[in-house]
DNA sequence: ACCACCATGCGCATCCTGATCGTCGAGGAC
DNA sequence: GTCCTCGACGATCAGGATGCGCATGGTGGT
């Protein structure tokens, strides 16, 4: 699950990076509002870890700014301890959840937990690609009338691929998604659970590129 | 949408002003008994958020006096965290929801909002799934002509899970309901809730998908 | 008495693992 | 250019470990 820091206090953001590391995610540290826009832009995080005080402007700005652009990703303030007044311009704003310093990292990582699992509440759940409609909160896809379910990992996979279509995933990006931080498991899980859903979706639903990953077959092929 | 909240705590006071003029409402915030009393008399509110604890008295009273004098308006009542019996007053005194703290803003926002509707249209609080219906105010289900009561904690399993019809909820999901995400309790409560109300309800009315979480059977199935 | 929570053992779906087989494509010989 | 060979990569399959979810009983609190 992938989490953007932003924070520019060096040796917190290191630790929140570890702690966070540690705790099943994946996080990426930035240190100032013009890299986090970059960062952001460039989609694929699941969540913000806002500061407050950055060194090229607010935090609060960058959240005004995202907000108005229709963005509903999840933000997460971190705010002084005292800082009421913060809290309150950060829920306008429209910051999710907010925590103030100094935390505990179990607070947080379970903070940021529940934010996600609420954003998969309100988000639109429909995936769709040639003919198949894939909906994340059922965890199963629909294909004309017949309803096809998938195991966790398989859907992963499948979730990945939908998630950009006709676009290549390399099987280390795919495993990146099935294990998230930890180290490479050293076997072809991936090209079984694939082999699983070609079964399930039939042979030619997803393509193999060689030396290179898998993707979704182009529209209108079988 | 005029919303009066009832909150002495200033820092959570202004804390729901806030989020809920966010949320497109209207609140007005007083923070004792005496204030609330002369605001409902002015009318045009819509709901009441009802702090139980208040410097001049309790909610409680506030609530049942209220309801004496024949106002319907919709009441959604703010609970300390293990006020389990703060709840059960508070729906037999006429409140139509209540909320535990900590609670999330959102939360609170599509309750009122279902609270509202609800006041409106007159619709009843019931939600309906495979024959079933639970009547969210009288924490009981009916099926047929067959009352079916749960204990608090099996009907607030089954309720988020008849409010997102056929989505999955992770085991994380239903205990955050349970017991507003704190410390991931180490524990199986939820399997052993989701246990109890199979008995009560039928094997297939809850289906498990491993690894994932719990949701109900497809409407049709048994 | 009821309800909620915790602990334990078991059964089984799921996923991993590793071996084997199939396939693709580059390069060389002719 | 055509064919062949070979190496690398991917597909397939089956056995087996893992760990999840279920059932059940016990404990404590209300």
């Amino acid at each position: 699950m992938r989490i953007l820091i932003v924070e520019d206090d060096a040796v917190l953001g290191d630790g929140l990076s570890v702690g966070l590391r540690l705790s099943g995610f994946s996080p990426e540290l930035v240190d100032s509002c013009a890299d986090a826009r970059h960062a952001i832009g460039m989609e694929g995080f699941e969540a913000v870890v806002l500061d407050l005080m950055l060194p090229d402007g607010s935090g609060l700005e960058l959240l005004r700014e995202l907000r108005q652009r229709g963005s509903d990703m999840p933000v997460l303030m971190l705010t002084a301890r005292d800082g009421l007044d913060d809290r309150v311009t950060g829920l306008d704003a429209g910051a999710d959840d907010y925590l103030g310093k100094p935390f505990e990292l179990p607070e947080l990582s379970a903070r940021l937990r529940a934010l996600t699992r609420r954003a998969q509440g309100r988000a639109e759940n429909l995936l769709h690609w040639n003919g198949l409609a894939l909906d994340t909160a059922k965890m199963s896809g629909q294909r004309g009338a017949e309803e096809i379910a998938f195991s966790r990992r398989e859907f992963t996979v499948l979730a990945a691929l939908m998630e950009r279509p006709g676009s290549i995933l390399s099987k280390a990006a795919l495993e990146e998604r099935l294990y998230g931080w930890q180290e490479d498991v050293e076997s072809n899980t991936v090209e079984v659970h694939v082999h699983h859903l070609r079964a399930k979706l039939g042979s030619g639903f997803i393509q193999t590129v060689r030396g290179a990953g898998y993707r979704l077959a182009p529209e209108g092929a079988a």
